[in-house]
RNA sequence: GUGGGUAUAGCUCAGUAGGUUAGAGCACCAGAUUGUGGAUCUGGGGGUCGUCGGUUCGAGCCCGAUUAUCCACC
């Protein structure tokens, strides 16, 4: 459990990726509240793009606006640094990208991030980093660490800062700082102890899922999960398939957010107890079932594969808000069987029934 | 009716000078996708080259006939 000036988050928890203040496939906050949603999660680079963190101030920052009045937290725009690379360069001051709508020039520093971030009023910050791609040499990953540390400490003054204005949209707003080191043990320990001594109120792991085997990134966790702040909520970033998650979840992580239920489910890919499935193969064209016969969704509770799959097939947008409703619920219902059986005591059974199952194509 | 053009994959079309197993885009069938550029990438199936005949060692390509279709004129 972790609390947020717009309530509880139950734990182990599902992030929901709302990047530009919605939820691609065209669902609203009022959506979010039907699937299940604790957490949403936006975007700072993109909403600095569009509208801009004033127009959001102005108007009452981004939970008002968006209509959302839950939990919620705004990456940094870090991730961009990753996948926008070849847009942007990195000094120790601050990183500079084309936009990818115009190619105007736009300047981020960690102050700029968080400065953003606070004027948005998301209950939780995320620290400006850089999101190393995999792989990179050891020399340029530990050079890297040793900047997104500085940032960090950047972050912290700038947020303390931006609180305590007397005009701040959210003065419970908090930072969780980010763990990065590549795929290299040594520098993700280290750089998880540095930042540690920050005693920021969560940390994330971040930079994994980016090319490496789900082996490599399970041995990460394990290496890092050690130094990280028992007390503290640890966030896995950009994770992760259905299994991904019951596996980080038994290595002590805590909060998710992936991109994948929604962008699958844009292109008909589903989820469900026994699988995933494609609702745009042929073999559903008559196919009276609903996705998931075990789903609570109102998804499930009225429609056909094989109506779904029509409606794909004619690029519908009822397909892809439907197929995103389905998928989130999936997740977020995850999530609240993970933790029943978690207090029940029986996770390890649940994942020993599930692992082996909820990843594969059928 | 006369003259001319066209006919190649489900659709729109390439196809050099007559020379292996006829190509592309879209569509279709599949696969990938991990802090979202509604994106992108990868693979696959599918053609008696309108029909009949001729020339040639060899024809999608050259010749004749025929059918369909389009344009112009009467």
């Amino acid at each position: 459990m972790f609390k947020t000036p717009h309530g509880e988050i139950q734990t182990p928890v599902f992030m929901n990726v709302g990047t530009q203040g919605a939820i691609k496939g065209g669902l609203s906050a009022f959506d979010l509240k039907e699937i299940g949603c604790q957490v949403e999660l936006s975007n700072t680079y993109h909403l600095h793009l569009r509208p801009g963190e004033k127009v959001v101030k102005a108007m009452g920052g981004l939970h008002r606006f968006m209509r959302w009045d839950g939990p919620m937290l705004t990456d940094s725009g870090g991730f961009q640094v990753f996948s926008l690379a070849s847009r942007r360069k990195i000094t120790e001051e601050q990183v500079v990208f084309a936009s990818h709508i115009d190619g105007r020039k736009i300047e981020m520093s960690p102050e700029d991030s968080i400065r953003i971030q606070a004027y948005l009023g998301s209950d939780i910050a995320m620290a400006l980093d850089e999101c190393v791609e995999n792989p990179s040499p050891y020399e340029y990953v530990r050079v890297s660490c040793d900047r997104t540390t500085r940032w960090l400490k950047r972050c912290d003054q700038e947020l303390r800062t931006q609180v305590s204005a007397p005009d701040a949209i959210n003065p419970g707003q908090v930072l969780f700082g980010i763990n990065q080191g590549g795929v290299f043990e040594d520098l993700r320990v280290k750089h998880m102890r540095e930042i540690a001594r920050l005693e920021l109120p969560g940390y994330a792991i971040g930079g994994l899922a980016v090319g490496e085997t789900a082996g490599e990134m399970y041995a990460i966790i394990d290496a890092v999960e050690p130094h990280m702040p028992p007390d503290r909520p640890r966030y896995l970033m950009g994770v992760g398939t259905p299994v991904n998650i019951i596996e980080c979840v038994s290595r002590g992580v805590d909060f998710f957010d992936c991109v994948m239920p929604a962008r699958n489910a844009r292109h008909a890919h589903l989820y469900t107890w026994q699988g995933r499935i494609n609702l745009k193969n042929e073999k559903y064209t008559l196919n009276q079932n609903p996705i998931d016969g075990k789903c609570g969704c109102h998804v499930c509770a009225n429609f056909s594969r094989a109506y779904l799959r029509h409606l794909f097939k004619c690029e519908e947008m009822l397909a892809m808000r439907l197929a995103v409703i389905h998928n989130l619920w999936f997740y977020n219902n995850l999530m609240r069987e993970i933790r029943t059986a978690i207090e029940e005591d029986r996770f390890d059974s649940f994942r020993n029934e599930h692992s082996s199952v909820l990843d594969r194509r059928i």
